[in-house]
DNA sequence: CGACTAGTTGAGGCCAGTCAATGTTGGTGG
DNA sequence: CCACCAACATTGACTGGCCTCAACTAGTCG
């Protein structure tokens, strides 16, 4: 259970903890990339102690959002970028007959909001999963300071390209595997995802409802539940609920590419 | 059939056509993008006439692709963004299992190459769909110009995440459209994008196999036969081997949102 | 001419969707 | 505390859309 995902670097410096909802003010956010435990796979990643310096002012201020809270939705302006720092969101686009499919889903170091940057206007929403806080990198913030910290500038573009290759993975898997092979890459996706935060690989917590975990894999829901079922049966994994236990992580990989 | 994309913008200074494969010299490209058709969608959009003349140096070099050739491929190091100035290519991730997933088509004024800068490795491989002609923009040469060239900077932003929102749409086409659904919708995309280059977006020629149509839309090629009969059937298109008419695009789009 | 590639069309099978019944969980208010 | 409800999940029976396999045509190129 200790190495289930949860919050561990509770700020010792932060007040008493706010209402959700409540955006809290920069002035208690000095060296906030410094101090924050995830910063090696966040924006700071690869800067060094003067960059760093640099850069602890980028975060204007925090925001809070309770469990199922959009942080913006379509045709909200573009106006910040986002860093996960505790809880977790799924992205989503919707079409114009109100179809959903849900994009991605994003946790701890994270950066969300990106789509923005194409028209100045967000193309698809952000929803938290459960009660979840983000850094707030206010754009007209980043742009001046990463004239001045081409480390930045790198970052920024590695995040945007590194968007584009993830979403490309994901046109793969939705066009070219099967049901047990799509949920399979999930499953190991977010076992390497959370390994890389410290968490455990092999045992975490889905955040996600079946039928948001259907809507990423196009998939419908009983598809979702009715393969869970199976991989249990089949002794690759345990599921209780949206407790996850890998127990055959090969036969999983083996399952990606099994054109059999 | 004067309406069908072709060159139209024949560069009169240009030397005499050099062999496919040959990499034109920096010579010959003063006011490359000047003096280019596709300025106002290419990276030169919306630049001023300053900034342009700046930025008219970025191209270092073009290249000649024969239908069939690569222009990079999975592992090649990322050196260089690619802009399209004749012909069309399109772009697929392969997984290891060897099954290909094509993710783009791309033509006149597209520009390719962008996933390459998340790794300094392009994570997909970029091949010429017909005798194909690229602008190469040097990425250590983009880099410094965009320093001092804010609308560069903002460009370059742009086209990441204008991918981005690209690769979104086509996530909700795989995962929640079903097949006529999906051929609609790439049939609908190709006619706004050969419009807004100025061709007919009611007649154009198909430059993919159905293979690599249904690669794209994750059908079997099949499967994408029997819809352009059915949808000729249904007197939607016209359709003989490549060449597609659309007769009724207000069809074309109601199949696109039936959710019936 | 034969070999090859691209495309069309048909017959049949299977994977995932649909519809429906039931179970489980967590929150709310009497 | 329990009753109640809504949201989430599981499982079964059935259906159908797309895939698979296969035969055939047309065009191209050596």
């Amino acid at each position: 259970m200790a190495s289930t995902p949860q919050e561990r670097d509770t700020d010792a410096t932060a007040p008493a903890t706010p209402a959700p909802g409540h955006v809290i003010s920069i002035r208690d956010l000095k060296a906030a990339c410094t101090s924050c435990s995830m910063r090696e796979l966040c924006m700071p990643f690869g800067l060094d102690a003067h960059e760093l310096a640099q850069i602890d002012t980028l975060v204007s201020s925090r925001k809070r959002l309770r469990k199922g809270e959009a942080l913006y939705d379509l045709g909200t302006p573009f106006e910040a970028l986002f860093a996960v720092r505790t809880g977790s969101l799924k992205t989503s686009v919707v079409a114009e007959d109100g179809r959903e499919q849900v994009t991605g889903y994003h946790m701890l170091g994270d950066i969300v909001g990106l789509d923005g940057m194409a028209t100045d206007q967000h193309l698809s929403r952000a929803v938290a999963l459960e009660d979840t806080e983000v850094c707030v990198m206010q754009y007209d913030r980043i742009e001046p300071l990463a004239q001045h910290v081409p480390a930045l500038q790198t970052n920024l573009r590695r995040f945007l390209a590194r968007e584009i290759s993830r979403d490309q993975s994901i046109m793969l898997m939705l066009g070219s595997m099967r049901a047990e092979e799509r949920l399979a890459a999930f499953l190991l996706d977010l076992a390497e995802r959370y390994r890389r935060r410290g968490y455990s690989s092999t045992q975490y917590l889905l955040r996600m409802t079946r039928e948001e975990i259907g809507s990423f894999l196009g998939l419908k829901l009983e598809t979702v539940s009715r393969l869970f079922s199976r991989f249990q049966q089949e002794g690759i994994l345990r599921i209780n609920g949206r407790d996850v236990t890998l127990l055959d992580t090969p036969a999983l990989r083996q399952l990606c590419t099994s054109r059999d």
